[in-house]
DNA sequence: GCAAGGTC
């Protein structure tokens, strides 16, 4: 009988493709290392016809990338950085993963590569083979690829039975993003610890003499640009005096007050002039124009996707994003949740939703919510969640798998499976409903506006605890046309006021926008920033913001001083090798031309920055001086 | 000792 290896991108998926394949009936033994099993049954592929199958994993990358042994830290001028030979490496838990593989396919006649499909997945399945081929030559020309974009038992079947081959072209994106890292990281990472480390180690009086480590990263320093950007704006920012009408008009013992539909003007003199017009023509009476009713809703969450969840756990749950992220991380792995990187907003179709749902229906806090949801009775019963618009081919939303009860003692994996349940519940339910009514009064010749919600069903924000929408005071009975006398007619002066610092969440959003990092590593740029103290976290009230160092401030004018043509600390250089490896993949440009332009690019800008050097140490030292 | 990207 043929032998064929199939290797997927982690246990998991392995674990839950050998039980597709194998209708359940697969056997499993241990690899060297301990997160990677092997499972063997039968199967029978349209290449192969009847086989012996063992289906086993990587996990994540199998090699990783550096400059040889010759060009390691301070042996060798900084510049030879640039076109040194690169080395494949391995770390002793990749050796060990590696061992497994080339064991699995020395008897082997064909290969199946299970990795995920996406980018990266393409490149971790060409580590694979180069691997394989290293114990078993006769491999070559006989590896497939699985193609499926998640774990429905007949989508997997489907993809066992319509095999593809490895597409060399994003393999060789991958290698080009790995390659322009590498060297423009390692390059100016060691030309700036040189240049500023002593100056930066002894002004911080650290211990030991030790010299921190002063790092460029293509995402570290976009990064940390964000974050300096707002805080120029905020320390830039001048007030602005502004003036406005305001009116008001009895309600009950109360009153309601009314916008001025021009909202402010920066012109005191025309703001007088008008309320000037407005008392002759109309004294203390105002009329009622116009008055509108309308249904309204607030929407229910989309499908969790991982930058979401950051977003929220810092939002709502005040969690740093890495400790988010971890907890997720761990939740999965003890299957309480599904895998918590995705980009995926957009529940499959055929998923059981349902039967996800009926899971938390004994929950002490949300089982009662959950049940009423399944019953429907009810406005609120189970609904189809609304559909994002992203698919990462990959992965599903994040959601719930069992539930946990109170088998959790890790508070932050207690309080991020609870956001992640009642996410998903408020996904699955129905839009919160309301009704609005917006009054314009007419005082002379200006336009007035109030507004008041009625919240008739709370619906998934009963769940969603962390969202408000609130029943707002009922606005006067009054019909069009009636006159009203106004209670207050003033004309009242304010100034605009800075934005303020940036929040994690807000940073989040940005990098995602910018497609600076991935959702798995958002989180780490942000750690690693404050690890290098470019920038450190600062609670205010209840609020916790990111502000600058002076380093971080340093590094960013530092450059802008130097004057690059694309500024290291703004989206834009990573964004255009987001489009080069784009145009890879697409076949529109090759491998070789890209990381010749963009290394020649760093090239240049080395040169730059080390004939102006001086710069980088005067803006450090005036920075230092002021702040 | 340096990057960013996978994953445990």
């Amino acid at each position: 009988m043929p032998r064929v290896v199939c290797v997927a991108e982690k246990n998991s998926i392995a674990k839950a493709v050998a039980g597709i394949l194998s209708g359940g009936r697969c056997s499993r033994r241990d690899s060297p290392n301990k997160y990677i099993k092997n499972y063997d049954f039968t199967f029978s592929f349209g290449f192969s016809g009847s086989s012996s199958v063992t289906m086993t994993s990587v996990a994540g990358h199998l090699t990783g990338l550096d400059l040889d042994q010759a060009h390691g830290w301070g042996k060798c001028p900084i510049p030879q950085v640039f076109d040194a030979p690169i080395v494949d490496t391995r770390t002793k838990d990749q050796q060990k993963i590696a061992d497994n593989i080339k064991k699995e396919c020395r008897n082997a006649d064909y290969l199946m590569i299970w990795t995920d499909c996406d980018r990266e997945g393409e490149y971790i399945g060409w580590e694979i083979v180069q691997t394989a081929l290293q114990s078993n030559q006769s491999l070559q020309g006989n590896v497939y690829r699985a193609i499926f974009s998640h774990l429905e038992s007949g989508h997997i079947m489907h993809a066992a039975r319509n095999p593809k081959r490895l597409d060399q072209r994003a393999v060789d994106a991958v290698r080009t993003r790995m390659e322009v890292d590498l060297r423009s990281g390692v390059a100016f990472t060691r030309f700036l610890t040189e240049l500023l480390g002593s100056k930066v180690g002894r002004d911080s009086g650290s211990k030991n003499d030790q010299r921190p480590i002063i790092s460029y990263g293509t995402c570290q320093f976009p990064t940390l640009g964000f974050v300096v950007d707002r805080f120029e704006r905020i320390r830039k920012f001048v007030p602005e005096k502004f003036w406005f009408i305001q009116v008001s008009i009895p309600n009950d013992n109360d009153k309601t007050v009314f916008q001025w539909e021009r909202g402010h003007l920066f012109d005191r003199l025309s703001v007088a002039v008008i309320y000037e017009l407005c008392l002759e023509a109309s004294g203390n009476i105002a009329r009622v124009a116009d008055l509108k009713s309308k249904p309204t809703t607030k929407w229910r969450p989309l499908p969790l996707t991982t930058v979401e969840l950051q977003k929220n756990c810092s939002r709502f749950l005040k969690m740093s994003a890495k400790t988010s992220l971890d907890a997720a991380e761990k939740l999965y792995q003890k299957g309480y949740i599904s895998y918590p990187r995705t980009e995926t907003d957009i529940f499959p179709p055929n998923m059981d939703l349902q039967a996800l749902v009926q899971q938390q229906s004994s929950d002490r806090r949300w089982g009662e919510y959950a049940q009423n949801l399944l019953n429907g009775n009810g406005p609120n019963c189970f609904k189809w969640p609304r559909a994002g618009k992203n698919d990462d081919k990959a992965h599903p939303p994040i959601h719930p798998i069992v539930s946990c009860g109170e088998g959790l003692d890790n508070e932050n994996e207690k309080r991020v499976y609870e956001y992640v349940t009642r996410h998903f519940l408020a996904c699955c339910s129905e839009d919160s409903k309301g009704h609005s009514t917006t009054m314009v009064l007419h005082w002379g010749p200006e336009a007035f506006t109030a507004n008041g919600i009625v919240v008739l069903e709370r619906n998934f924000l009963d769940v969603y605890v962390w969202m408000k929408w609130e029943t707002t005071k009922q606005l006067p009975n009054l019909s069009v046309g009636q006159e009203v006398e106004l209670l207050s007619y003033l004309m009242k002066d304010g100034q605009t006021s800075p934005p303020n610092q940036m929040t994690e969440s807000e940073l989040i959003l940005l990098m995602d926008a910018n497609g600076i990092g991935t959702d798995a590593t958002i989180a780490e740029h942000i750690e690693k920033i404050q690890q290098r103290d470019y920038i450190k976290k600062k609670k205010v009230n209840k609020q916790t913001y990111l502000i600058p160092t002076t380093l971080g401030i340093s590094l960013v004018h530092g450059f802008e001083a130097i004057g690059l043509e694309d500024s290291f600390a703004k989206p834009f250089l990573r964004r255009q090798m987001e489009l080069d490896l784009k145009l890879i993949c697409s076949g529109n440009k090759n491998r070789a031309d890209v990381v010749k332009d963009l290394i020649n690019k760093y090239q240049n800008y080395y040169g730059l920055t080390s004939t102006k050097q001086v710069k980088l140490i005067e803006t450090y030292t005036n920075i230092k001086s002021i702040m």
